[in-house]
RNA sequence: GAGGAUGUAGCUCAAAUGGAUAGAGCGCCUGUCUUCGAAACAGGAAGCUGCAGGUUCAAAUCCUGUCAUCCUCGCCA
């Protein structure tokens, strides 16, 4: 429907220089969803506005502008109601075409962007000699949502995942393996991961308590950014054996394909980088680091803050990366967009890296670098998810422990039931299930916000679960397969006939899709998508309460069946998109 | 000290460039399964949108102040 409000706006615009002068041209009519059912479908409040510019009532600039309104085409006559709210509700004739329309279209008419653009999704994914944890939960599920959301909506989409293989951690646990296991490094079979995770442990213990252990740790990464061969040979193994151990992770959770472009790959473009910062004279040496200062950011003492890009050491740190990754983005990727889900924490450093590169003129005007700043996931006492024993909770046993919760649960449900079903129909259903219900929690809740993570809420039978959802396409199926009717067959011009209340609210939000992406293109809030697929839901449930499919008459029967079919493709786009599959029966 | 985020029903959260009576879900109370799968549906109670000012026809939304919680602030990422 975002041609239609495109036209009708186009319309109230017309009418506006119609009823006013040109002076009017190019005024917002403020066309905006109606704020309740019973008064129409959507609202312009532009007659308010526009009251004291004009010098009249609001109400009768309302009326003055519906008389030069023509929007017959989609709607009822315009009404003026309360202060001077102008109404509009579609005709039901246009609703049924509309109807028709999207039935025929596999995109259930969301149209693509225009032209195509190019966008990047950041995965700040996990420090490579580290086990991904809970902190990983959020920026994988909403950036691969988001990946999701824009590739369908037609940018071509690179989704790179900003893998820790260099710096500082890597360096203390180099230190640490030379000093404690220096046969380890030798051989490539004995190590997992595993051994790592606690390695990591140990090393940044030693770290902390020892000041000559720091040294030889820093040592090890210039080692390593120097290209010391036994260090990089140690280094490489490690790199494969974490991402093939993240892999797992990212399969079990249903992730896309991502691109492994690590900090290491930035290397070779640093020096470049602070040479044309200093070129651009934006660098200054400080205490022997090499800093831009930065324009709104101030120490404790209220002295300009400098972004350290060269150590004193020589060595280089994460802003340095980043901005060499904006500058190979622009450069070489030439992007239009570049989406950075991060946690909220990472504010200022997304600020600051931004600032430096729009003052080098790498991030120009037709170029977007939005952080997508990442709230945090809370434990049931209010403060950050951890383990009883203080430590960061391993991802694969959140989600395994979720698949877990959703197996005995599907297992009580079938023994009330009284239902025998196969081992791999419950292996997969509570699989499906599980995941889905982590990934949903986490996408349905605005992303700024922490929210409290809890197995019994994410799982729960009743509310805004992926599990009602799942459910409601589940009853979709269950109308196929009783009536014995394929979805795909019923053809692509049947007529819909509206007539029941329930179904020209099912109708009306069906035909929304393309407004609510729109909306998440713009602002990229994924939890907006889970919005409306919970309330297709619940309009569904109510359709299907109220209005008997199967045993009604035609032609009422099939145009029933064609808003069950397009239900069904909604719902199943959407999960989609939230990257959550459905099932047939659960 | 500076900058930022958050504060909405008992709980978890919504609210599209400021718009009509601030909405859902959970929990609580009451109904509905011989009828397309009740993991559902219908109804009810529940609010000074942290607090105080201001801007305007109109404020949860914008501005100022204030309180509370959280994050960040020179060589970790």
């Amino acid at each position: 429907m975002n041609s239609t409000i495109q036209k009708i706006r186009e319309q109230f615009e017309q009418a506006l220089v119609a009823a006013f002068g040109s002076d009017l041209e190019g005024t917002d009519p403020i066309l905006v969803p109606a704020s309740n059912p019973k008064f129409g479908d959507h609202q312009s409040n532009v007659a308010m506005s526009l009251a004291k510019r004009l010098g009249k009532a609001p109400r009768a600039i309302a009326e003055q502008v519906i008389q030069h309104l023509d929007v017959s085409e989609f709607c009822e006559p315009p009404t003026v109601a309360g202060a001077g709210f102008i109404n509009l509700t579609f005709k039901t004739s246009y609703l049924e075409e509309q109807l028709r329309c999207v039935q025929a279209d596999p995109r259930l008419g969301v149209a693509p962007i225009e032209p195509p653009k190019r966008a990047i999704v950041d995965y700040p994914s996990p420090n490579i000699a580290k086990e991904m944890h809970v902190g990983h939960l959020r920026p994988s599920v909403i950036g691969d949502c988001i990946a999701r959301i824009l590739e369908f909506l037609g940018y071509e989409v690179l989704r790179l995942s900003h893998v820790g293989d260099w710096g500082t951690p890597f360096g203390m646990l180099i230190a640490y393996l030379r000093e404690a296991y220096p046969e380890a490094l030798k051989s490539d079979e004995n190590l997992d991961l595993e051994d790592l995770a606690s390695f990591y442990r140990h090393a940044k213990k030693r770290f902390d308590q020892d000041a000559a252990f720091q040294d030889a740790a820093r040592l090890s990464v210039v080692q390593l950014q120097a290209g010391e061969e036994e260090t990089l040979r140690a280094w490489k193994i490690v790199c494969d054996l974490s991402n093939r151990t993240n892999q797992r992770i990212f399969d079990l959770m249903g992730l896309s394909p991502l691109i492994i472009r690590g900090e290491s790959f930035y290397n070779p473009f640093l020096p470049d980088v602070i040479e044309e910062l200093d070129r651009l004279a934006l660098l200054v040496e400080d205490s022997g680091a090499k800093c831009v200062f930065l324009k709104g950011f101030t120490n404790k003492e209220g002295d300009p803050l400098p972004l350290i890009v060269q150590k004193s050491d020589g060595g280089y740190n994460y802003a340095t990366t980043d901005l060499a990754a904006i500058r190979y983005r622009v450069n070489v990727d030439k992007v239009d967009r570049v989406v950075y889900p991060v946690g909220a924490e990472q504010t200022n450093h997304f600020a600051q890296i931004f600032q430096v590169g729009k003052r080098a003129g790498w991030i120009t005007d037709d170029v977007e670098f939005v952080h997508t700043p990442l709230g945090s996931v809370l434990g049931e006492d209010g403060k950050k998810l951890k383990s009883r024993s203080g430590e960061a909770i391993r991802l694969e046993d959140m989600l395994n422990e979720a698949i877990a919760h959703a197996r005995t649960d599907l297992e009580n449900r079938l023994k009330e039931e009284g239902r025998e079903e196969t081992e791999e129909f419950i292996k997969h259903s509570a699989q499906v299930i599980g995941i889905s219900a982590v990934k949903y929690a986490d996408l349905s809740q605005n992303r700024t916000s922490n929210y409290v993570f809890s197995y019994d809420k994410m799982l729960a039978r009743q509310g805004n679960t992926a599990v009602y959802m799942l459910y409601a396409y589940v009853r979709t199926c269950g109308i196929s397969r009783k009536g014995n009717i394929d979805f795909e067959k019923l053809g692509s011009d049947c007529p819909v006939v509206l007539k029941e209340d329930e179904e020209f609210v099912l109708a009306k939000h069906l035909l929304r899709l393309d407004e609510i992406l729109s909306i998440i293109d713009a602002d990229l809030l994924p939890n907006q998508l889970c919005q409306y697929l919970f309330e297709l839901s619940q309009k569904f449930n109510q359709f299907y309460d109220r209005c008997t499919v199967l045993d009604a008459e035609e032609p009422i029967r099939t145009s029933r069946l064609v808003l069950c079919d397009l239900t069904a493709r909604t719902i199943k786009l959407g999960l989609s998109l939230l990257g959550i599959p459905v099932l047939e029966r659960m």
